[in-house]
Order: structure tokens, then sequence, then C-alpha cells
DNA sequence: TCTGGGGTCCTAGGACCC
DNA sequence: TCTGGGGTCCTAGGACCC
């Protein structure tokens, strides 16, 4: 999809339409710009950029913020359309999928005119401007989608792939950021050509596993152990996490902790939807100077329960963090599934039952009430930080008997 | 310029086992 | 008396993507 966040929003507020728009949050927040306007990108703003930068190269952009939940659902409307088109349809990300047409033609003619009624169809469906990009590899298509933006298709003919890369930055091919460029600058290795040249085994050498996939890369190959899987086999997720960034850094240990168990709900709440149980709970934590550390812990047996996460959440952050020091951002994650077997004493697994009922309660409150109106206290001298929706992390605010 | 949030994959070392 | 080789699991960190 082209500019995908900045055109939801404009769907939802047309004045935005053909203006410098900057979605991701406010000019003066701490945070990245999550999607530019194609005005906005004339000034030199584009994604991952600090937004107080973009708002000095661009001062007069109008700043929004976004909403997930808004892209999720035109992400949801655009797969519709696709699946009309093709049963291989994987949905690499939000705003991007991938498409097998092998054998549609029977049905959608050649693969190219199917291309441009797609095109079409995505427009009056969603009233959203995407590119399309078509080659025999993953990887040929998502060069060639990035090289039709805006609006664009492109063909890249199969046998001409080597031509098709060749000209291009090696920073053009996916993987390769900006360390990746720069090791590979200096050997003298700029363009996708000039790596073509190199052979595999020098390139293993310098790279490792990675240098044989960049040499399969420069051929237009998707081998190499990114994009080994069949189009269309998705896989179910493998980690879970939340973090939050504060808009200033904190010591304060009740307001950290109020935020570890608002975390921790998150997660809990996310892996209990998806009915995934998780064995190792990851503590990320990052200091004013932005260095950051991750700490994890590997549980006895699967979990979903807030209680659980947070109990190892706190004990990681009470092993780990430097009193005192002023906190930038926290993070709770969830990895490892594996189905849960119940072979504990039983005493435990009656406990564990009452926290599942008592915890799918609160999800109902929560999807018919909203999010702030359940909450486990943390325990914290019997008091608890009152979360409203102006307060949403729980920070300081007047206190409640628990 | 002062750096979000949610993910994936890879590397590397140490513990532990046979 | 000073040591192999293969494997798995756990943990920490980093590159990269949208």
């Amino acid at each position: 999809m082209d500019a995908f966040f900045v055109s939801v929003e404009e769907l939802f507020d047309p004045s935005l339409k053909g203006k410098a728009v900057v979605v991701g949050g406010q000019r003066d927040e701490r945070g990245v710009v999550a999607a530019a306007s194609y005005e906005a990108r004339k000034y030199g703003v584009h994604s991952a950029m600090p937004l107080r930068t973009a708002a000095k190269l661009c001062p007069h952009a109008i700043f929004v913020d976004g909403h997930r939940h808004r892209y999720l659902e035109y992400s949801e409307k655009v797969h519709g359309v696709l699946t009309t088109f093709s049963p291989l349809v994987e949905m690499a990300s939000i705003d991007e999928a991938y498409l097998d047409m092998t054998g549609t033609e029977r049905l959608h003619g050649p693969a190219l005119s199917a291309a441009h009624r797609l095109h079409h169809k995505i427009k009056s469906e969603t009233q959203l401007n995407c590119s399309i990009g078509m080659g025999s590899s993953r990887l040929v298509a998502k060069v060639a989608s990035a090289k039709a933006k805006p609006h664009g298709i492109l063909w890249v003919i199969p046998g001409q792939e080597a031509r098709f890369l060749a000209p291009l930055d090696v920073r053009d091919i996916p993987g390769v950021g900006k360390v990746t460029e720069q090791s590979l600058l200096k050997l003298g290795i700029q363009r996708v050509g000039d790596l073509s040249r190199f052979d595999d085994e020098f390139l293993e050498e310098h790279f490792g596993k990675w240098g044989l996939a960049l040499a399969g890369k420069s051929r237009g190959e998707d081998a190499g152990g990114w994009f080994v899987n069949e189009v269309g086999a998705d896989i179910g997720a493998k980690s879970i996490s939340h973090e939050h960034t504060y808009n200033q850094d904190t010591a304060d240990v009740d307001q950290l902790e109020s935020t570890l168990m608002r975390l921790s709900e998150m997660v809990g709440r996310r892996l209990r939807e998806q009915g995934l149980h998780a064995r190792t709970i990851q503590l990320k934590l990052r200091y004013k100077d932005f260095t950051t550390i991750t700490r994890a812990h590997c549980l006895p047996a699967p979990t979903q329960l807030d209680t659980e996460i947070f109990e190892q959440i706190r004990s990681l952050f009470h092993k780990n963090w430097r009193k005192g020091a002023q906190v930038r951002l926290l993070g709770v994650h969830a990895a490892s599934f594996e189905n849960p077997n119940s072979q504990g004493n039983l005493l435990e697994d009656g406990r564990r039952k009452r926290w599942q009922q008592a915890l799918s309660a609160a999800d109902h409150l929560r999807d018919k009430f909203g999010e702030s109106s359940v909450s486990l206290a943390t325990g914290l001298g019997g008091t608890f930080r009152e979360r409203t929706h102006e307060n949403p992390v729980g920070l300081p605010g007047k206190k409640k008997p628990a």
C-alpha cells in the first residue's frame, strides 16, 4: 500500500489530502515518524525519523496520532480483495502482501492484466492506492513494487531478474540496512551488480550464512533462509510483547511497577486471545542514556496468566534495575510458546483455573466497558494508581483504596 | 536530530547431557 | 591428570523490517 497510514487517516479527515502529513504523534513528543505523506517527504521527512526532527524539517506539517485499529481494519479489507485473486495470499505486514499467481491464468487471464484489475479493485473497494511488483520470486516482486511507487505496476520478465537488480543500490535489497551497507561499501560493493560479481564462497567468508543469502539475492533468489516458505503458509506469532516509553524519564518505583503491571496485563490478555502459553518472559529496560538491557526467565511451565507474568517481570526488574537510575522505557515480552501440559499438582491447577476464569471475566469487561475498566491491584501498600483515558499507563495520580 | 512499538532472524557463549 | 564431540536449552544482544 502507498503511504498506508497517511492514506487511511485521509479517509477519516479528507482535509489532510494533498498536505504535508506526519503520522505517529505530535511534533513535541518523544517518538518517530510512522508514515509521511509524499508532500512531507519532499522536505526530507521519512519514517523512523524522530518527530521533533520532522517538525524542524517541515514546520507546516500536520502531525497526527496513529490509530492502529483503523489500519488493521483497512488491512483486513485489502486482504479480502486479494483473496478474490489468488487462494495463496500471505500478509507480510500490515500493508504488504504476496500473492502466488501461479496457475490463475484460466480464471484471471495473463498475470499483467490481472495486476491491472487488482490495482483497480483495491482502489474502488478501499479508496486506497497500492503499487504492484511482479516477479518470479518474492524478492524481485518486492523490489519491483518499491520501484513502482507511487500507484504503479512493474513486471520483471522472467530471465531478466539480474539485469533489473544490477543497477540498484545494495540498500534496495530487503535485509540490507545501514550496517550491512557500510560493510559492503568497505569491500567496494555499492550496487547489486557489484555484489553479484563476487562468488558465494567469498561472501560466506565475510558474512557467514547471511553472505550466502546475499549472493542469492543479488541474482533475485529468495533462498538463503529468509523466504523459504510457500506463499500463504502463514505461521503463527513467535512472540508477543508490549513496551512503553515515558514522555519524561522516571525513577519512581511505584510508577515503574505500575507500568510493568499494565504491560504484563496487556501481554497476558493477548496470550489468552490467541490461546497461547509462553515459557519465556523477558524484561526490557532502557535508561535515560539509551543503554538498553533485556533479561529473560524461563518458567518451568508455560503460562498465560497476568499474575505469573508480572511476578517474573517484577523480580527481573528488581534484580537488574540500578536503583534510582532514570528509566526511559520498559517492556514485557513473552515467547517460547508451548502447549500447557497440565501435570502439575492438583492444588496448583485449581488455583490456576480460578485465575483463568477471573481473567477471562476481566477480558470481557474490558471489551464491554473499555481498557481502563478493570485492573489487578499491584499490591503496593494496598493502593494502586488510577488509570484513566488521559492517564493510560497509570502515572502517579490520586490514590484509591485497593 | 535525540532516537516508538511490534515483530523476525541470527550469533555466540555457557550449562548440561550422553 | 588435564582432557572429545555432538547435541539441546537458555540467555543476551544486535540487525533489520514495517
